[in-house]
DNA sequence: AGCAAGTTTGCAATGCATGCAACTTTTGCT
DNA sequence: AGCAAAAGTTGCATGCATTGCAAACTTGCT
């Protein structure tokens, strides 16, 4: 299967980055437990790097802001699909390129998806958090319609694209929201996530040929 | 024409109660001015009580969050949203009741539409703050997604009516920018936003039914 | 070993937010 | 008018996140 790590060139990490990377990811990982132990406003900066046995500065340093910890891998997911999006053939439309996207970062085995319901259950009963998140989105949001502005030949800030991004990560929204609510095994989380997002496809492209036929 | 006040009794405040709201509008008002002046992460709380001649703990008694001083009156709007699509008669559909609030609460006079671009010039500097308003629209895109549920006789979680939600806010925040990009005349405003909202209506509509021919 | 570059850390300062208690003003009642 | 309760305002103190800066420490390389 296609993932992200095809088409990343592997460098072989010195000492140092290794180092760099390890603690990265125990700082994230301790956060992420004593979140779900305490909640997220409960939890210090400095409690985390208790427990991660580093400074506090040091938190800081590798997340600027203390929602990052729990956004640990947005950044990356968001610049593969700008990735897609932007270097996908003539014949791929966004909608294509989009639907490869989520195909490819779906949680597919069972420590991947119970570490994206530890996540959601944190964000969902914080309010910064959720708030943060979808500032978050907004650059997916933005990437998907600039995507298919280009595809319908608009202006990049013309409505129709932008109503096809929001309702696009509305779509994701809901597909989180399963994540959490349902005790699925992997697989059926799957089907069903790709049943969203044909469904979330079907209307965004109704909508949009209704509104080329009124023009 | 009809607009919020309409409904509204107006009590008649007592001394205590006008005083309070003079101080709120100061307060907002000063803030405004020195976001417009300085930036918004540049201008401290203190500052802003200074120049409205109050406590800092005053400010944040009526602000509890520094970047409610730019959303002042986003709260009592939405609060109308709400009104207007829980009390829409049986034949008045949820577009019909979001489409006269858009016609209500449009700015329709010049300082009106001057307050709104000088909000909006503030907000879109800043990213906390577009970040913030979007955690705003979250009420919005619900209150939305429920009363279309309740129309189309879905669950109120079901993927559409959060699409639709969705959409519609996407429209409204192309509304926004419009009117700070733009130098028209209020009359020239109030039309583009209108052709706006019927063109997003007209895209939903088409959406909804595309969805419900594939079914 | 020893130097240069890159990391981690401690320290200090700033600013937002909040609980609490003291203080002032307004209100309602006699 | 006079007074007590209610409501609003303020000062004080604290906790926490975030950031700049410089010192201390590690690693990579010669």
């Amino acid at each position: 299967m296609e993932t992200a790590s095809d088409t990343v060139r592997e460098e072989p990490l010195g000492l140092r980055e290794r180092k760099k990377l390890r603690t990265r990811e125990t700082i994230a990982r301790v956060a992420l437990e004593l979140f779900a132990e305490r909640g997220f406003q409960e939890t210090t900066i400095r409690e985390i790097a208790e427990r991660a046995d580093v400074a506090p500065r040091t938190v800081s340093m590798y997340f600027p802001v203390k929602e990052e910890l729990v956004f640990t891998d947005h950044g990356v997911l968001f610049d593969e699909l700008e990735r897609r999006l932007e270097s996908r053939s003539a014949d791929e439309t966004a909608a294509d390129a989009l639907r490869a996207w989520i195909v490819a970062v779906l949680a597919d085995d069972q420590a991947e998806l119970d570490k994206t319901r530890c996540q959601r259950q944190i964000i969902e009963s914080d309010h910064a958090l959720r708030t943060y998140e979808r500032g978050l989105t907004e650059r997916a949001e933005q990437l998907i319609a600039a995507a298919v502005a280009t595809d319908l030949g608009l202006p990049t800030d013309d409505l129709v694209p932008r109503m096809v991004g929001a309702a696009t990560m509305a779509a994701l929204d809901a597909l989180a929201d399963d994540a959490v609510d349902e005790d699925l095994p992997p697989a059926e989380y799957r089907r069903r996530a790709l049943e969203l997002v044909d469904q979330a496809m079907t209307f965004i492209g109704a909508g949009i040929r209704g509104l080329q036929g009124a023009a």
